[in-house]
RNA sequence: UCCCCGAUAGCUCAAUUGGUAGAGCGAGCGGCUGUUAACCGCUAGGUUCAUGGUUCGAGUCCAUGUCGGGGAGCCA
């Protein structure tokens, strides 16, 4: 018989029903009437399931052992429940004890641990609520984000992991190479990567970008929903070594059609979300923060604003705030800036764009004023920048000049400039980092309890 | 990489101007109970992050390192 899962039991088994149930014990309570309450979690969902397990039940022998963290299978009757707290309950009538966990070393208790400890023991955290929670939002919002592409005919695109393309400046990349490096160390000080695996020096991407924009102008509308790595020595919240980026790239879009898009997928996500994960969602509300909701709904029910970067400086310069650092056109606007914009200001998300071209990377379309480029960047409360987007320079001649402009030789990207050389056609896109997005939606502090296995300097166990 | 803070029992934290290292939770045992973060009693549990220094004496003061947290920069 295969076990069915709890959160099926929970939401739809009636009375008199026969299941069977398995996961790992969160609590067992011993009535000395008789019997005992096993409080049984699967993951399926947020609820565990409260099992009755007779003395007389087979299995009732190892009852002793059944502790927290021990996994066990139950065959039961499913029964309306007496007491408080769940429509239903399972009367075992026969209790399997798969595994055990010595309650003197198993480093799950029945109380609230701190996520730095549960970062320690990341293989399992997986079995608390809040890391349950975590990986049924992750799962939900990564098929709406599929969802969404799909319902508008995009392709999903697969772009490479390793890359010999020294990628847009993105950030410090990490090196794939075979070459025996201790050895090398031994008799030489330079590496020949002609002698490398791919006869160049590669590396891991940075982003799916530039690859999507080949197949935008081919097949047209597509996305990217991969791992990305960078290898800057970031310690902070809302970084990551190693983060999963979604990257849409259209072609005939400009712009406003790009923050268009941008803010639906937003709110897309974040409303499947909502609709699957309702009882995850309430937990975040309720233990991790209790505005998540509310900033939630904010984001959905309302547009976002949209502000010229121009605009935005005035704005900052005229609003009377003492700015640990200075606003000046010209200079990009420091996290406190941003978040002064999003949480004090419009209190809600901030789409800005058309940003001095002085501070943006080169395939960024020109505007007409010489001075900006259109550039977009989507801020929302707490997390800061949760989108990076553009309208791509699709011009042959001013792609080339930018190029040089900021030091990049065009022969090396000659495949990225043949796009706009044949059939060039105006297109843009934009970045999302996945953690933060997740971030956002449970209320969690800190990325790294956003993603199964985190990345960041000093640290990549697991 | 820079600035600030921290590291003491399995976990979360105390420990007075430098003077015998404690509590809550968890665990084990017992009691009670259709219980549900249960409750009551007892018990066990420590190289105070590492190395060096100051001192009669260091968890406490100093130096260096390691790791962790918060903030900044870089960005998504």
């Amino acid at each position: 018989m295969v076990r069915t899962h709890v959160a099926k039991v929970l939401k739809d088994a009636q009375p008199g029903d026969t299941v069977k149930v398995g996961g790992w014990v969160r609590t067992r309570r011993d009535s000395k009437q008789g019997f005992s309450f096993v409080e049984l979690n699967d993951g399926s969902c947020f609820s565990s399931i409260q099992v009755v397990v007779d003395a007389d039940t087979p299995g009732y022998d190892s009852i002793k052992d059944v502790t927290t963290g021990s996994c066990v299978s139950i065959n039961g009757e499913v029964k309306d429940s007496p007491g408080k707290g769940q429509r239903v309950e399972l009367h075992a009538t026969e209790l399997v004890l798969h595994g055990t966990a010595d309650g003197d070393t198993y480093p799950l208790q029945k109380k609230r641990h701190s996520f730095e400890f549960l970062r320690e023991i990341a293989h399992l955290r997986p079995r608390t609520n809040t890391f349950g929670a975590i990986t049924r939002v992750r799962n939900a919002a990564s098929a709406a984000v599929h969802e969404f592409f799909q319902d508008r005919g995009f392709y999903y695109i697969q772009t490479p992991v390793i890359t010999t393309s020294d990628c847009e400046g993105a950030g410090q990349m990490f090196s794939v190479t075979t070459l025996n490096l201790e050895r090398i160390a031994e008799v030489q000080t330079k590496l020949d990567y002609a002698q490398d695996f791919f006869g160049k020096r590669a590396a891991l991407t940075v982003s799916g970008q530039l690859e999507a924009e080949i197949f935008a102008c081919g097949t047209g509308d597509c996305y990217t929903f991969g791992p990305t790595f960078r290898a800057e020595n970031s310690n902070t919240t809302r970084h990551l070594a190693e983060f999963w980026m979604i990257e849409p790239e259209m072609p005939f879009y400009e712009l406003t059609d790009n923050m268009d898009l941008a803010e639906k997928f937003v709110q897309h996500v974040i409303n499947r979300v909502l609709e699957r994960c309702a009882e995850d969602m309430e937990f975040f509300n309720l233990r991790i923060d209790k505005t998540v909701l509310e900033t939630l709904r904010n984001i959905t029910e309302n547009e976002f604003i949209r502000l010229p970067y121009t605009e935005a400086v005035d704005i900052l310069q005229k609003s009377g705030q003492k700015f640990e650092y200075p606003v000046e056109w010209g200079h990009d606007l420091q996290s406190e800036h941003e978040r002064f914009l999003t949480e004090q200001h419009f209190k809600q998300p901030v789409i800005l764009f058309d940003y001095p071209r002085t501070i943006k990377p080169f395939y960024m379309r020109c505007n007409d004023d010489g001075k900006t480029v259109r550039a977009m960047d989507v801020l929302v409360p707490r997390i800061g920048e949760i989108i990076g987007g553009s309208q791509r320079e699709e011009r042959l001649d001013v792609l080339e000049s930018r190029m040089k402009e900021c030091g990049l030789e065009p022969e090396e990207y000659w495949w990225y400039v043949d796009l706009r050389r044949y059939g060039t056609v105006p297109h843009s896109g934009f970045g999302l980092g996945f953690e933060r997005l997740i971030q956002l939606m449970t209320g969690m502090q800190n990325i790294r309890d956003c993603i199964p296995f985190p990345r960041v300097p000093k640290s990549a166990d697991f």
